[in-house]
DNA sequence: TTGTACGCGTTATCAA
DNA sequence: TTGATAACGCGTACAA
């Protein structure tokens, strides 16, 4: 592996100064067309090319590259986010370096840290389910900082979230309004922060139509599909429950497969789309969030702070959408 | 957003060289134990961040970042991928920058181009389905290079594939085995090299059990759920088709929505698994390629010769399992 | 063990 | 319009 040409190479090859070939490669006007020609041959001849890491380390001048924490790069969640944001930022010719944190506090920190030793010109993050350090611990200067799905205690930064109260509120109505009484809730631990807002979307949909709130419809340990199952299973044969609000995708499918071994379903609507939602029997009704809008959102945001704007950080609250393919009705 | 220090800033508040710093920074062991605290307690006060870009720049030293080309990361086939490179690299200290082609080669080239101006340690790619440049175009220096899923023209470079063609035998050898007997192939056009692989499989087995092969039966223009779909249909209606093999997974998917619509159904494969495909009904069998594996081991290989291992280029075909859910039988 | 001086590839200043 | 020279932040000979 030969090293790379230079400026420096061309600039001899092509019998011209060094500032001459970088005003050429920058693509500067003022520039003698019979010089430009010599460098150009130069250029392709030698087979050099720009190091932009080198140029970068210039005052004034920065990577232009964008770094993304997120859960996992796996999940189709974070990687609608993922290539929303590339999408973005890549039509303004920055790169995007993309990192999972597995929800792990540290190793997210780490990455953070890393990205920042980078020098990358803005960071967009979903924050930890477990946070580790807050952002006042970090000592500046920080790049522009986006949070995406959730807020995080002590930052200045702009945020995007999705309407989790305000979908969960319209999924539990519909369900009353179909004629169930006894709506349950079957997600993860309260302590995540868009299941507390869904957890309240819930309650208030309960309250707003006077309807019954009981804590053993409440469910909050479905963590795994097949947590979801069990829970989905004994709430049908004990009956205490004539609906299931499942406030994720993992708590909705386990749903479907509960109702599938028991051979029998009350009315079910889910939160945040799946793949499989519409290809099941009943087709799963959802709260959907446009994840990709959220990505979208958050580049614009992180690139119009690297353009300089410097007004106070702003919350995005994206509406959600309640998409209802069958699953919502009683059998 | 005030300036970085720097590691002079550090060594002027701590009353040592230069040169200290970097020692201290990078970990040397030969450091008076007193400079060493003073070093440390001058990096905290003033928040000092080391800037990795500056260092790479240094001759020997690197970016300790790879690149990623895939087609598109919010597809699960590539995020699954790109997950799993993240994973090993990160293990060993690289970050990940990760860049989508659509599948269309000027593009493609451009994020090459760009990641090589990065000076990305090393290259993992999966060629664009329409190719622009070749790699023998591509003056040298050039970064290691895995290919992923494909093979590309005119390239020195590690390869790592599914079997695909394997895969497609055991696939209709299946369908044969359960009795049909007039197996049809819905895919892509053949130009694409898994596709053509899959068709060579599929070819192989027909020909192996001395089964009907008519080219009425093979169907490579299923670009969509819509388009795959509707050729079902017409194979289920004109009863020219027994049984389908559904070449990738738009195809399996089209034919399930077909089967629901006409309200009958004949034996199905899919090829590559998804995750709806345990949840219809009847649940899809397909042939499974372990994507994480094929994501790990181009990864590995990326690192190998980061390390200075310069064989000969190696060509890694990953075996591919049948998973048998059902579909795949009589009705 | 610590420090000096220089170079990495680039861009910016300023004079020619 | 062009060019000589000085940074940018860091690591490495080499000397002290």
């Amino acid at each position: 592996m030969s090293s790379s040409p230079t400026m420096n190479d061309v600039a001899r090859v092509a019998g011209v100064a060094l500032k001459t070939v970088s005003r050429y490669v920058n693509g500067e006007t003022n520039i003698n067309p019979q010089m430009a020609e010599r460098i150009r041959d130069a250029i392709t001849s030698l087979g050099y090319r720009r190091n932009l890491a080198a140029a970068s380390i210039r005052p004034g001048r920065t990577s232009r590259v964008i770094g993304l924490v997120i859960g996992d790069l796996s999940n189709p969640y974070y990687s609608t986010i993922a290539r929303a944001v590339e999408s973005v930022v890549d039509a303004h010719g920055f790169l995007l370096t993309t990192a999972s944190s597995d929800e792990n506090g540290d190793r997210h920190d780490r990455l953070v840290d890393r990205l920042m030793e980078q020098r990358v010109d803005a960071l967009i993050i979903v924050p930890p389910k477990n946070v580790a350090r807050t952002w006042d611990q970090v000592p500046p200067p920080v790049p522009p900082l986006v949070l995406i799905d959730r807020p995080a205690p002590g930052v200045r930064a702009d945020v995007v979230l999705a309407d989790n109260a305000g979908g969960a509120f319209a999924a539990t109505q519909e369900l009353l309004a179909q004629g169930s009484e006894r709506v349950a809730f079957v997600g993860d631990a309260l302590t995540i922060y868009t299941m507390s807002e869904r957890h309240r979307g819930y309650l208030s949909a309960l309250e707003h139509a006077g309807a019954v709130h009981a804590d053993a419809l409440v469910h909050t340990r479905a963590h795994s599909l097949e947590d979801a199952a069990a829970i989905v299973t004994t709430l049908l044969e004990n009956g205490s429950a004539d609906a299931i609000f499942a406030a994720n995708n993992r708590a909705a499918i386990g749903a479907v497969l509960a109702f599938r071994t028991l051979g029998r379903r009350v009315p079910l609507i889910g939160f945040d789309d799946f793949e499989a939602a519409p290809l099941v029997t009943p087709a799963v009704s959802v709260v959907s969030q446009d994840v990709a809008l959220m990505g979208r959102t958050a580049a614009e945001l992180a690139l119009s702070r690297i353009d300089g704007d410097s007004s106070e950080p702003t919350v995005h609250t994206l509406d959600t959408r309640l998409i209802l393919r069958g699953s919502e009705l009683r059998a």
